[in-house]
DNA sequence: TCATTTCCTGACCGTATGGTCAAACAACAG
DNA sequence: CTGTTGTTTGACCATACGGTCAGGAAATGA
């Protein structure tokens, strides 16, 4: 929002490409650092070292802990609601609810620290982001119910409580980032290959989709 | 297993009584304050004054602050396998699956601090269960695995992948404890009522049931 | 070149935390 | 009552943490 439109092919300025690079490289840092030990676990110093920056240079760029804590979760759920996007141009729930299923699976596959970050923050109370609960989330919630109850009007899928199914999407897509960890160790110790990856997006995709009871619809020639 | 027989109706001995209680109630103190502040952010004094107690008391009842914490994920992992007991006895995919989300959904509401306790220690690498997690917890997913291609291979359910479908079972039960948070303040900012638990487990049951394809089978005149 | 602004960092500080300990206290056994 | 064992607790300690700061190093503009 504050940086000039031009994001590669930089040359506006060393200082500023300093800056830009610097937070970013802290911000990287610093999510990998409060995923794997939450926010009280979590010390500017390990953060500090991922980073290869000094301790006090870390407080240049973030005046305390908990304004770079506030960066970091803010960059998931800006990525989260651009994911909704495909939720929006749908036609109906195949499209719709399928993409998303798929568009969040592969957020907990990319971006699974930021994933973790997030549910710590929402599990103790969303001491930081209690507003952002209250306002974008709630208001992004009510457009998708809406959506999802036009679909439901229409004859489109099965009569359920679109809240639930909601909630449904977001615990079983965000399991396989937060619980990752399990999934892996329950996998022999190895992260899913791309073929097991494949199939747990199958897997939610086919058992939500005729769970509220969305087939057909558009064209019907997509074997995937 | 340490304690004999008499559980309640007690005068074993004042003694004993006085370490079980005291074990109990800080113990309960520990679960929440972990689960509001995770294991690095909880500190033995909060749970001490939360259990109304001096906190070198705590210390004499467990020795380290991991110890405690290890204690409290060990309660909540064992009420969950306790849970697991109806999907065993189960006919089908019906019954089975439908009791394992109502003792689930349950054990979120009544014990949802246990839950966020130990989403919070796999999210970070479950450094203090791991071990749970590569014998007891692999050893019962397997079974439970089995009991489910078992119930495809006779025709009872959709063919999908047992696992993955045990991890939406895990994902969808758990996320209304460990996001209940969120999940309230989207409800206006109160938690659920009875009716709204009710239809949340409702819509998960007929999500799931009906998308794995599992209906009729036993009694037919089951309309809940 | 010089002045100014931005960036960098080692050393430092106050505080809070996990854990210890010795001394007091209560329950029991004989 | 007397010794023994289990329980309680205030005071204490070493450490580690978030954050500060002064002063130096680059970059920029004139």
């Amino acid at each position: 929002m504050a940086t000039p439109a031009q994001i590669t092919q930089p040359k506006p300025g060393k200082r500023t490409d300093i800056r830009r690079e610097n937070e970013s490289l802290i911000r990287r840092a610093a999510e990998k650092v409060f995923a794997e030990a939450g926010f009280g676990g979590a010390t500017m110093q390990l953060i500090a070292d991922l980073a290869g920056l000094p301790k006090a240079n870390l407080h240049y760029y973030f005046a305390t802990k908990e304004d770079l804590y506030r960066r970091v979760v803010q960059d998931i759920f800006e990525i989260w609601l651009n994911a909704a996007a495909c939720f929006d141009n749908a036609k109906g729930p195949v499209d719709g609810i399928g993409a998303y299923i798929d568009a969040k699976m592969e957020i907990s596959r990319r971006h699974p620290d930021g994933s973790k970050v997030w549910a710590s923050e929402v599990m103790h109370g969303a001491p930081v982001i209690q507003d952002y609960l209250e306002t974008t989330l709630r208001d992004w919630t009510d457009g998708r119910i809406a959506i999802i109850q036009t679909w439901i009007d229409a004859g489109q899928m099965a009569h359920v409580n679109p809240r639930h199914l909601l909630y449904m999407l977001w615990a079983t897509t965000q399991h396989y980032a937060d619980f990752g960890h399990q999934i892996d160790t329950l996998n022999g110790g190895t992260q899913l290959s791309d073929k097991q990856w494949r199939e747990a997006k199958d897997t939610v995709k086919a058992i939500i989709l005729q769970g509220i009871g969305a087939r057909q619809e558009g064209a019907q020639g997509k074997t995937t």
